[in-house]
DNA sequence: CGTTGGATCTTCT
DNA sequence: GAAGATCCAACGC
């Protein structure tokens, strides 16, 4: 499999590169065990003007500083104090975008995978979910924080994957974000139709 | 099946 | 001091 290039991250939209990015694999490689799966469900965050984006009004904190470098870098943060959520820079720099990896369906590694997450069995709850993705990936903050997808010899790459038709896409509205007022309608987020790594269509 | 509450870090008021 | 880009176990039907 090959590995997307840098330019692929800073060549389109941010609404658009979180639907380009669904079908792509998304792997971890961890003490050389390599973790897989393919990307299918994605939201778009828009800074500075997406009220729902942490870089809302341009805010630069410790917590955020990444997003203000090219697209291509991943940014992992801490939700509600113990989930790692994992996201993928976009866009040029000083332009605040990053793209939230809600889902996968794992291709490789799935043992390790069903080990990080203590489970005996695959179900859909394995990697259906943000914190379950990072979870059985093993990505965590201290380790995954401003590093480059594009680079092959990097902790987390993005890779090809399988093509995804524009009619088996479903937009819909990002989850959580109801604060956001008028930009939690914003329907930019993304969903692979009828697989049962997201949730069902509505 | 649906609902509830606990875990507990970062940021902003 | 409060709330958040969440998940899961423990309930009650």
């Amino acid at each position: 499999m090959a590995i997307l290039s840098r330019t692929f991250y800073t060549s389109s939209d941010t609404v658009q590169l979180a639907q380009d990015l669904l079908g792509k694999t998304l792997v971890s490689t961890i003490d050389g065990v390599r973790t897989a799966g393919i990307i299918v469900e994605t939201e778009a965050y828009r800074g500075p003007e997406d009220k729902a984006a942490h870089t809302y009004k341009g805010r630069n904190t410790e917590r955020t500083k990444v997003f203000f470098e090219l697209g291509g870098m991943t940014y992992v943060y801490r939700c509600y104090g113990m989930h790692h959520l994992f996201n993928v820079v976009t866009g040029q720099e000083k332009e605040p975008h990053a793209i939230l990896i809600r889902a996968i369906e794992p291709t490789e590694g799935i043992d390790k995978m069903l080990e990080r997450r203590k489970m005996s069995k695959l179900k859909a709850a394995l990697t259906a979910g943000p914190a379950r993705v990072t979870k059985a990936m093993g990505i965590l903050t201290e380790l995954h924080y401003a590093l480059p997808v594009y680079e092959a010899d990097s902790l987390l790459t993005i890779e090809t994957g399988i093509e995804i038709s524009p009619e088996q896409i479903i937009a819909s509205p990002r989850v959580g974000v109801a604060y956001a007022q008028e930009d939690a309608l914003l329907p930019w987020r993304f969903r692979v139709k009828d697989n049962i790594y997201t949730s069902p269509a509505k």
